[in-house]
DNA sequence: GATGAAAAAATTTGCGG
DNA sequence: CCGCAAATTTTTTCATC
């Protein structure tokens, strides 16, 4: 969990393998990578133990279950030191998916995904500026995600 | 790939525990939701053709891969048209970890990690800055990610 | 460290309700 | 559509190099 492990090429050829299929067998990478199954094994297991890996996730389809709107709300605090309170809840509400601190134009900046327009609309005003500390907030659309993807190893 | 498959409890439970944990097994889920482990694999087999689960991704630390700066840069294009070309130069950059198109303040907002900041500098003026359809460009930095998780299903 | 075969575990299939 | 259990595949271990 806390080593400096410096990855090599064959854990790189994993890791690449592995971030668009994590359920690629390692049969299947030992024999891609021209060593056996156990060294494979040994490689995930490191890099989970040097936190290089976190963790394995079945991505979901927003869209499929019903969430059609994707937007960013940046917000502007009126104290810094409300940063802690407002975060808290943030994190109440389940279409804040990601929350970011932010140097620059917001204190906070936030991604959201509602069912729909009306949604969004509501969880704004009721839910996000309803709270007291925040002064500002300003909306960014997404109409597409043209680019998704993890950084290369 | 592309029915309307409306989900239910059971559907719902197994999304969220595999959102956490890709690799936890059918005989746990089936333990856990009171039914045999070939029916977690029908469901699960069901939600992949629904497009609902698109994929399984081992989830990887930037940090400990060197990149220590993330930050978020809103783009302005010199005219809307532009949008397809300025998007193939940013699909080139393995930094660009996403993309949206967007309304409001800016057209294309991208995610982006660098090692460094002299990287994101370098990036800024060398590479992105230097596309000649780009107007201008925003950049906020990132000091801290507080929330990061999936829509709960 | 890596190997590779053997042991253990998990996934997948198919018959029957 | 679900359950059970056998068949297959995958992961994990470990003695050895």
């Amino acid at each position: 969990m806390h080593d400096d492990y410096r990855i090599d090429n064959l854990d790189r050829s994993i890791l690449t393998a592995l971030q668009a299929d994590a359920r690629t067998p390692y049969a299947e990478l030992a024999k891609r990578n021209g060593v056996s199954p156990g060294t494979i094994h040994v490689r995930v297991e490191k890099m989970k133990q040097a936190g290089i890996i976190t963790s394995a996730q079945v991505v979901v389809d927003p869209k499929k279950l019903g969430y059609q709107v994707c937007c960013f709300i940046g917000i502007n605090l009126k104290a810094a030191g409300d940063y802690p309170a407002v975060l808290e809840k943030l994190q109440a509400l389940p279409q804040v998916v990601e929350a970011y601190y932010t140097t620059g134009h917001y204190s906070i900046f936030t991604k959201i995904l509602t069912h729909n327009i009306d949604a969004l609309h509501a969880l704004l005003v009721h839910e996000i500026q309803s709270i007291e500390q925040i002064q500002s907030t300003e909306t960014l659309l997404s109409l597409q995600q043209p680019i998704h993807r993890q950084i290369a190893p």
